[in-house]
DNA sequence: GTCTATAGTTCGATAGAC
DNA sequence: GTCTATCGAACTATAGAC
């Protein structure tokens, strides 16, 4: 008789093994999120991520198999927060010209609480393939937007205008807008209000809004 | 007597070598630029430039330490030409509102004739370090605009509004707005006329445009 | 998970300049 | 004659496909 062949039975995870995994997993994730919140993506080392979320460095690449996948996966959770926040804030009814508003305005408020998560995002130098998904992020938001101005325009609320390129400007807009103040300790308080009236004034309805 | 001295006398560069050796260099970043236009970032690999410039892959280490380098010479180098040819239409008399438009609206013509060499500046995903150099490069675009802007608020032809803020906006949203008809290969005629409109709207000039 | 293809980099040989 | 610039093939690492 051969034991080997209990030997060569393969490794089967338990259920209970499985889910400890998906829960240290997340927590990696959670830390790492945590450390671009207060240090920025430079700050953002795997040693850092891995102390923050009380594992060794070498348990972070069994869930990863490189800093880069763990920071597309960080990426993808933190943008779906901000769309979900961002798109709950556009259903709100009311005039079309304001939902516009309420999403830049919800975007630009949410940035400024966590700005180094957010110049993280927006603008600070990474690798090439998490800058393809800053691409893909500023269509989401687009998107998200074009709708109520192709309905302003639509209503006769708007001046007649392409919605999809009002869209994007405003995205590029408020991105680079929070550029500046995300950068320094103390964001001034007027780049909200700067960016709303910017926005009213580009949609070219801060007359019609009142109508 | 020793005639070592003679044979360690270095070896010095003549002037010719050194014009030969600076010419060799010019005609690789000339490659290197000509390359970025025709097949943008993603076709721009050490050995098309070496063969765009008639010399051997390894010469271009000679004059350059790595790849990163000879492309952050490159965006340097084209993006001093942009900034100048922008900075000149900036120069033009008129009203200041008309200004700011001349900026853009020159920027953006250039940026469509070459699509693919503009896109690699604004917005295709590169290594950090040049992602640096587009932080700079769009500072540099805001200062040029934001003078203009100035002058028009303190002469009341323009709204109150924090002109740096304003003019980091109508840059983000011109790079924006840019992107998606820089990425076909045919760019929609109205993206120009979209984005003049998108910025007599933001400045909140048009009618004061006009008076 | 392995394999292939591609691209950045390096290095030894050659030819030509001083 | 010595020394160096140039060449281009080889190496290595990474990314994408099956």
């Amino acid at each position: 008789m051969n034991h080997c062949f209990t030997a060569i039975v393969p490794y089967r995870a338990t259920p209970a093994i499985r889910a400890r995994s998906a829960a240290q997993r997340a927590t990696i994730v959670a830390a790492a999120i945590a450390v671009l919140t207060d240090h920025g993506y430079a700050g953002c080392s795997v040693a850092a991520v891995a102390a923050r979320a009380g594992v060794a460095t070498g348990t972070v690449y069994k869930h990863f198999i490189s800093k880069a996948a763990l920071v597309a996966e960080v990426f993808e959770q933190v943008v779906s927060r901000e769309v979900g926040a961002v798109a709950a804030a556009a259903a709100v009814p009311g005039p079309l010209a304001d939902r516009v508003v309420a999403v830049l305005e919800t975007f630009a408020r949410r940035a400024l609480k966590v700005p180094k998560l957010a110049y993280a995002l927006l603008a600070e130098p990474v690798d090439p393939h998490i800058e393809a998904q800053r691409l893909a992020f500023r269509r989401t938001f687009q998107g998200l937007i074009a709708g109520p101005i192709a309905d302003g325009v639509a209503a006769g609320v708007l001046p007649p205008q392409n919605p999809h390129l009002t869209a994007a400007a405003l995205v590029g807009a408020a991105g680079e807008l929070l550029v500046g103040p995300l950068s320094v300790d103390d964001p001034p308080v007027d780049t909200v209000p700067a960016l709303i009236e910017f926005t009213l004034r580009a949609l070219g309805g801060h007359d019609a809004a009142h109508a």
